[in-house]
DNA sequence: GCGAATTTGTTTGCTCTACAAACAATATCG
DNA sequence: CGATATTGTTTGTAGAGCAAACAAATTCGC
């Protein structure tokens, strides 16, 4: 043989652990969601799809407003916000009330490849979630909702 | 007031969208991690954790078995055993049979640092699952690994 | 058995996420 | 108006992750 049959693996306790799971879990949905982009000759992260949504919905929120709404620093977000951009999907508009803030909103090219990006989370959503039916997956959904809460720092 | 009160946020279609779901609660539940181990002035990440538990339990695994069942790649693996090599819970032993591989081993403090970090893993656990039966649990872990099994990348 | 192909661990280079601290510009509070 | 807050940015640090190249060791093919 050319090599040992692969000696079969002992997780001990992790296989009962429900970070474990979700971790792992998370790790394959993003590949998915990136396999599924890249065969489409697109290139996005499912938190830039998110970041998309939030600004194409609310649009004119400031950047402070958005960092909060996805949980991360403000800071992190400045890079991110450079990308897209530099893409063309979004704009940092003057706030006619603020001068500190930047009005956020889609650009119409960055309207236009969102609704594509749309219909290629669908697809992705649809394979990930092909094993259930769809109260199943509504009470997943639920059910990860009750532990994000459960989960709060400290 | 000091800020008008927070406009309600739109989130469109994210809140139907499995990997939203994931995406946030796996970064509440990594919080939830990391602030239990501060808590108990311990430093670990998850992933850590859970290459400790797979060394322990499958003594003298070369790198290459390790980053296979972890899902990442090897060249990722090397700073991060470096890492627990440096902290001295971990032993790259030279193999008997194989002089390319290492055969990894906890060391004796890793054991017993392993041992205080189980006990921390299983508070943490038992928070996020708080809101949880065991029955829910099981099939939370039941209906993730499902769609983990779904998600191939390709 | 010996040369060719493969495997393993490492290094280097690159990208991305993420936070903290400091800073200038602007708003707001007293 | 002066002191304090907030906002966006920059810089520094740390970590995860992949790809490509490389030396050492093993295995394959003949």
């Amino acid at each position: 043989m050319a090599r040992p049959p692969a000696p079969p693996l002992d997780r001990g306790l992790l296989p009962s652990l429900l970070g474990y799971a979700l971790r792992r879990t998370q790790s394959a949905v993003f590949a998915d969601f990136a396999a599924t982009f890249a065969r489409a000759g697109e290139t996005l992260t499912p938190g830039e799809f998110g970041l998309l949504v939030l600004v194409e919905r609310n649009a004119g929120m400031s950047q402070m407003a958005l960092a909060r709404a996805l949980g991360i620093d403000r800071s992190t977000l400045v890079p991110i916000l450079n990308r897209l951009q530099a893409r063309g999907f979004l704009l940092r508009n003057a706030s006619p009330t603020d001068g500190r803030t930047h009005a956020l909103a889609l650009t119409p090219a960055g309207e236009k490849a969102l609704a594509r990006f749309a219909r290629l989370v669908r697809a992705h959503e649809k394979r990930i979630a092909g094993g259930l039916s769809a109260a199943e997956t509504r009470a997943l959904i639920e059910l990860l909702d009750k532990v994000r809460r459960a989960a709060r720092p400290l």
